[in-house]
DNA sequence: CTGAAAGCGCTTACAG
DNA sequence: CTGAAAGCGCTTACAG
């Protein structure tokens, strides 16, 4: 390219860089010389010359009850995050991921890692303290170390779902968690939620019935209607748990009640979820695309924050709000 | 790493490829230093002394109708395939596609590209056609060129509902397509199925009713209504449209009728689809992971096909398989 | 069986 | 304001 410019390799590159001042007449040369061979700088050279890949690892684990759906928003909200501040990104959907980031740290592939669904006590944890690139966590970990970190704020959700209720005249509630095996292999959060409730109910003498639901159709239909038979005077519902919101409207059609009326019901999943299954239901946004650009930018900014200037760790846990869709009411006299 | 191991660097090199016969010592010497140092060649050195990046990119557009699950199967499917054969995956998606798959393929980031959702007319083929490394798609373009291209087989797929049908002893069905928008930009896919079954079903001497549906709720459910008080004699419907079936459970539930005793469905959408959303109805499975699979595999071989001996260019059609949910009998006698 | 050297395509101090 | 040169960390003919 620079040949085509008629100038030298190094007036070229400062020329493509902005880095030094160039006379009108250089820049224009090269400007053409650019325009008309398509030249883009070969990405490995220019990584090798400056350390610097323009790439971030986007570390995703695809657990089998999870809800694809949502992975789909963290991904997004990623990508289009980082292409907007120059980025690209690997996808990285590995079963090891404590191995995987190893080896793209120590190969330089990346500038920097997103971690997706980082569990209580996640093993990618120690690898990434070690990496000489900097990370992002999505999710809270039992140990935050020196990490930043992003996630929805699961104490004020339950405690927010629970304040809801107890405003609107609700005395008995039940709530329905997650599987009991997600709690098991490091989602914390299905606890915090649930903690945090239970300790608002009762300091505003509200009784709450906590239960463990299936994650998936038809088993999450029968645990729902099992439920509501063990406490008939529970007037809220509660959900955390993906499968049975997407399962109620056929729950409450069968048993013949309706919500706001019979039930009030208050949720936790993404917009999108809501809007893919049409639930009718009110219920405390994810935030799942809000997450992942987030944490993208304030990786990005670590990338690039100058060496001295050191970047304190953040802890950054999203504040609940509740998307109003009519569900909550007044408990009916009966 | 060399001077650890105390040998040249080239040998060092060479004891890690494997490209020349090396010595016991040499070997165990060089494998000590790698384990303690935990060395792992620097990718972009690397791409730069083999002109190989050892990274694909997966070039995906959300389309704001599309079904969000969908994708993520294509998505795994590939990024598991390329990890199993050594490639790591750059995954972009970019609103537009043939401005990034340039930028991409002349900063030499990745050795091949997997497009998804490749339109009748796409505008990234033009691009794909003269970048200097080899590309697969996924979906069938209008014009084929040297492309290789992988998509369900949409004629056999139209023909085959139709056939199952008309086996049972239906006369006359309903076919709902994806909403006409779908086909306006490049969805040939839809045409192709419709086409196929129009076709099949004169032969066969069965009518057909072809209609568009919306992409979401509650319009389809609407749709579906309208559909079916339009054809009351109706007995078959055949579904080429993802809302559609998932609304299908209510709509039926709403009109007092059950599958397949007054109404035979097949449909055309992903196992994992069917799953998510417990849908009882046989269907054609849109083989998103295999379909994935089969184009990483094809790439790849020819990423590293010797430039001697060429490979041909591959058109691969999935055949259509039903997947029995138990939706289809023979009409019942009014 | 092993080593010294060239080269991949950039960026960036160093001279002028 | 511009150019010649070193160096980033690898791989691979070329010698021995």
């Amino acid at each position: 390219m620079a040949r085509v410019a008629g100038v030298s390799r190094s007036t070229a590159s400062y020329a493509l860089s902005g880095k030094r001042t160039i006379s009108p007449e250089v820049r224009l040369k090269v400007a053409e010389a650019v325009a008309s061979l398509g030249y883009t700088p070969n990405a490995g050279a220019r990584a090798l010359a400056t350390s610097q890949t323009k790439v971030i690892a986007l570390l995703a684990q695809f657990l089998d009850d999870e809800f694809a759906p949502a992975m789909l928003q963290y991904i997004l909200g990623v990508t289009n995050t980082a292409r907007q501040l120059g980025y690209d990104t690997l996808l990285v959907s590995e079963g090891d991921g404590a191995a995987a980031l190893q080896r793209i740290s120590s190969s330089r592939m990346v500038d920097g890692f997103v971690l997706l669904n980082v569990a209580q006590d996640d093993e990618r944890l120690g690898v990434l303290q070690s990496a000489s690139q900097p990370g992002a966590l999505v999710g809270l970990p039992g140990e935050t170390g020196d990490f930043d970190i992003f996630d929805l704020d699961f104490v004020a959700t339950g405690r927010l779902m629970v304040e809801r209720m107890s405003e609107l005249g609700h005395r008995e509630l039940i709530l329905v968690s997650q599987p009991e095996h997600v709690v098991e292999r490091g989602g914390a959060y299905v606890w915090r939620l649930a903690n945090a409730a239970s300790e608002r109910a009762e300091e505003l003498g509200v009784t709450l019935h906590h239960y463990f639901g299936s994650a998936s159709q038809p088993e999450i239909g029968r645990d729902l209607n099992a439920f509501l038979d063990a406490h008939p005077d529970a007037t809220g519902l509660l959900l955390n748990n993906e499968a049975a919101a997407a399962a109620l409207p056929n729950v409450l059609n069968m048993r013949g009640i309706s919500s706001p009326g019979d039930l009030s019901v208050i949720g936790r999943y993404s917009d999108d979820f809501a809007r893919t299954f049409s639930l009718p239901y009110s219920a405390i946004d994810s935030a799942a695309d809000e997450l992942g650009r987030r944490a993208v930018e304030h990786l990005v900014a670590r990338i690039e924050a100058a060496a001295d200037l050191a970047v304190e760790p953040l802890i950054e846990l999203i504040p609940p709000t509740i998307q109003d869709r009519g569900s909550t009411a007044a408990p009916q006299p009966r």
